[in-house]
DNA sequence: ATAGGGTTAG
């Protein structure tokens, strides 16, 4: 590599290479130079290297940085600056918080261009104590009315939700400019209050592009009224590329994806994170089909996904249960060496899941380094819908031997693994824990679970007294799965009970009739059925059609209730019918 | 100072 040089370059002309390196590679064979040439320990020369490697943050590993730092001698204010700066830059502010205690503990004098990157990186922690310390620091050396660093501690506040504290020190300010208007307005954004954010924009001696896409997204995403949004977005002159995003993504946040779809087909340009958006809004409103196309066009386009629309479309692999189109975008991932994040292997492994493909997601899931909370939840939930309740449990504990934290959808997904397995004590049991052991407060949805679980296993008693005791007002999804399950263990009376509760709260839809009069049925109580029938007809009750997708090598195929369009129609139905029998 | 990602079952 360091043949690459002709001859031996000057200090002079290694710092002007090492000014105009862009890319990692290039940087190194520069460092080999340096060391060679023994100019490493040259102070200006190491602080002009470590910040080349700054620059580059997004493509250099931390590891890097880090050395070269370490490695300068006695590192300048503007060393120490560099690295702080890399860090917070690279998303690891805690580095940067510490760093900038071991500088100031070595003595060295901070600057107007320490802060703003430490006041950064507390305002990521929201370390409000430690950003007030450093507010206290900045006034001692007189730097409160530099802009920069008043900017940092405006935004400190902010993120801290001290907006009180905030305008203070914007109020007060005489040095104030465009971004602390910004900072600002996004500060009352992001806190809900969108009438004041509206208020500052209207004050402003003038705005710049973010002026107007902050405010964009406040009306839109945010407090979610788009029509707000939207005349501004209209009325805004210069219409940048965050703002077409910005809008595009108050649409798809209120599952408008026409409009968010009319918009992105007329926006001038487009970046990956519009097309992250809107395959996202189709994920999430039902159209994962849709999403798919979308990705696909992207790629025809010649815009590189990144991870985070990769996960998108991975996601819509998942809900089709489209495992081959699910391996082709893991292979293509890997293939373009777009870095693989615990968000997306997540992602994958519940694709894989999802497809029926356990090895798959097996061998991702032990082969991560860092796991989230959401990959243990995926992966314990994935082994109950594969019919693997006892190792969905198993796998619970182990989480909980090794003292990973849990949320409320952990619990989810292990009852509904036990419904599944009906691993009845279990799935008490670790309810019960769920408060006392592990400090999670059950919800709604983890009743609904216990009651399932209780209910299938014909506990029914059990389970009315679950939904009668339990804290709070029992919600009518919680009679309707109790209703379910008097029905699998043919329970008149307490179903006539449950109907009525249901009809007391005003969700005795046609789902709820159709239910009543199978029980009835099942009983031969035909006078009671009739009655159903009648009172479904007299109200224009209809249950909603069920429907379901798969893709089978590379198709993906739709069903409808009653639907016999399909090609292989008669044979379908005959596996069904098999299927039916064969089951409990 | 502004824009995008992963989890329940029915």
């Amino acid at each position: 590599m360091v043949a690459s040089f002709p001859g031996l370059l000057s200090r002079g002309e290694l710092l002007n290479l090492l000014h105009n390196s862009t890319t990692v590679s290039r940087v190194h064979q520069v460092h080999a130079q340096l060391i060679t040439r023994a100019l490493f320990s040259d102070p200006f020369v190491a602080s002009r290297l470590l910040s080349t490697i700054c620059e580059l943050s997004a493509h250099v590993p931390a590891s890097y940085a880090d050395l070269v730092f370490s490695q300068s001698h006695q590192p300048s204010t503007f060393s120490w600056n560099t690295i702080i700066r890399f860090h917070v830059r690279s998303s690891n502010p805690n580095k940067a918080v510490l760093l900038f205690a071991r500088m100031r503990q070595a003595g060295v004098l901070t600057d107007h261009y320490t802060y703003p990157f430490v006041l950064k990186a507390c305002a990521l922690l929201a370390g409000l104590e430690e950003g007030a310390a450093i507010h206290g620091d900045v006034l001692k050396k007189g730097l409160g009315e530099d802009p920069f660093v008043m900017n940092g501690l405006i935004s400190l506040y902010c993120k801290g939700g001290e907006i009180a504290a905030a305008r203070k020190l914007f109020d007060g300010s005489r040095s104030r400019d465009l971004v602390s208007w910004n900072s600002l307005m996004a500060g009352y954004v992001s806190r809900g209050d969108t009438a004041e954010a509206g208020r500052l924009f209207d004050a402003m001696p003038e705005r710049d592009a973010f002026s107007w896409a902050v405010l964009i997204d406040g009306y839109g995403k945010k407090a979610g009224d788009v029509s707000r949004a939207r005349d501004l977005f209209d009325k805004m002159p210069n219409k940048d590329l965050v703002c077409w995003n910005s809008m595009i993504d108050g649409y798809v946040g209120l599952g408008m994806i026409r409009a968010a779809r009319e918009l992105f087909d007329v926006m001038p340009e487009r970046n990956v994170i519009s097309w992250s958006i809107l395959i996202d809004g189709y994920v999430k409103h039902g159209d994962p089909k849709e999403a798919l196309e979308l990705f696909q066009s992207m790629l025809g386009q010649g815009v590189r996904p990144d991870v985070i629309s990769a996960a998108g479309a991975i996601s819509a692999c998942s809900q089709l249960g489209a495992l081959d189109q699910g391996r082709w975008i893991h292979s293509y991932v890997k293939k373009h060496n777009i870095l693989l994040d615990v968000v997306v292997e997540t992602a994958l492994i519940d694709m894989y899941m999802k497809c029926g493909s356990l090895d798959l997601a097996r061998l991702l899931f032990d082969e991560m380094p860092r796991k989230s909370v959401v990959t243990w939840s995926v992966m314990i939930v994935g082994l109950g819908m594969n019919g693997f309740g006892c190792e969905a449990v198993e796998l619970f504990y182990q989480m909980e031997r090794r003292g990973a934290t849990m949320d409320d959808l952990t619990f989810l997904g292990v009852l509904t693994a036990c419904t599944h397995a009906r691993l009845v004590c279990e799935g008490r049991e670790i309810f019960d824990r769920m408060r006392r052991d592990f400090r999670v407060e059950p919800k709604v949805e983890h009743y609904g679970c216990l009651v399932d679980l209780l209910g299938r296993a014909g506990r029914l008693q059990e389970a009315r007294e679950v939904i009668e005791t339990m804290p709070g007002k029992p919600t009518s999804s919680l009679w309707g799965s109790l209703l379910a399950s008097c029905r699998t263990h043919r329970c008149v009376e307490l179903a006539e009970v449950v109907v009525e509760k249901l009809k007391k709260l005003g969700a005795d839809d046609g789902g709820v009739y159709v239910i009543m009069s199978n029980i009835y049925a099942a009983e031969g109580m035909w006078n009671q059925v009739w009655k159903m029938r009648k009172l479904m007809r007299d109200r224009g009750m209809k249950k909603e059609t069920g429907r379901s997708v798969i893709e089978v090598d590379g198709t993906i195929h739709e069903f409808v209730h009653g639907d016999c369009s399909h090609p292989h129609d008669e044979e379908i139905y005959e596996v069904l019918g098999s299927l039916s029998n064969a089951m409990p």
